[in-house]
DNA sequence: CGGGATCCTTAAGGATACTG
DNA sequence: CAGTATCCTTAAGGATCCCG
């Protein structure tokens, strides 16, 4: 336990840009969804695996540590029974939130392009 | 060849909202890097296999083809001997590029905090 | 409820050889 | 030069059981 990292390993060596590393990182797939859903108002475990659809319990909470890890998100353990832990977005989180939002945007927008792009190319493509 | 998608699959279903499959997709390592080196001027394949680091042949042209076909870069091959053939930013990544330097920026930022954030939680984790 | 540990499957990705 | 095809390794991720 408590590797150099939590996740698998994502990085062979050196592996370039730590930058681009990072980007990778917080703009997962998984991490996307479990901001979104962090950064109104905390959440606790179970309601995050309602939420982010088709997630399994180990990658919820294989992210959950790395972005807790990445001070990105906090957590809170509640001393009761049953136990209740929530789920919070940090300043940095919050500010990172700002620019997932325009990322979020722009794929918004774009979506129809991306739809129609694809469909040309694979069209284009069955002319072999 | 010429599967629904170009990348071994990344969506086992109907996988949830399709928005975030799309940032996953751009934002991803291999993604970024490319277009980073794509926006100023239209680059060859050979340029991008030295610029990207740590990249293989086959994630080169697999993602290269998949940023061809959402629409994001623009494939020139001029029919010359040696060929030439030259990778440009379309509109659409332009446009998304603003969105990436802004995540970006906001990764270099915040690179200290993270690396000290981990180092805090890595710390606190020995603590067992 | 909120996980940790374990096992197993699938997908991501690297290395290399070959080609127009 | 700019790939494609193939083989193989590793990592991502799912399912399940268990525990405080």
């Amino acid at each position: 336990m408590s590797d150099d990292c939590v996740l698998p390993k994502s990085d062979v060596q050196a592996e370039a840009c730590p930058i681009v590393q990072i980007i990778d990182r917080v703009a997962g797939k998984w991490s996307v969804s479990i901001l979104v859903a962090a950064i109104r108002n905390p959440v606790r475990y179970t309601e995050l695996e309602r939420s982010v659809p088709g997630i399994s319990r180990r990658m919820l909470t294989l992210t959950l540590r790395n972005l807790e890890r990445d001070g990105l998100l906090e957590r809170t353990v509640y001393p009761t029974v049953p136990p209740k832990v929530e789920y919070s977005a940090t300043p940095s989180a919050r500010e990172l939130y700002g620019h997932l939002t325009g990322l979020l945007e722009w794929a918004e927008r774009h979506q129809p392009d991306i739809i129609e792009a694809r469909k040309a190319y694979d069209e284009q493509a069955l002319a072999a």
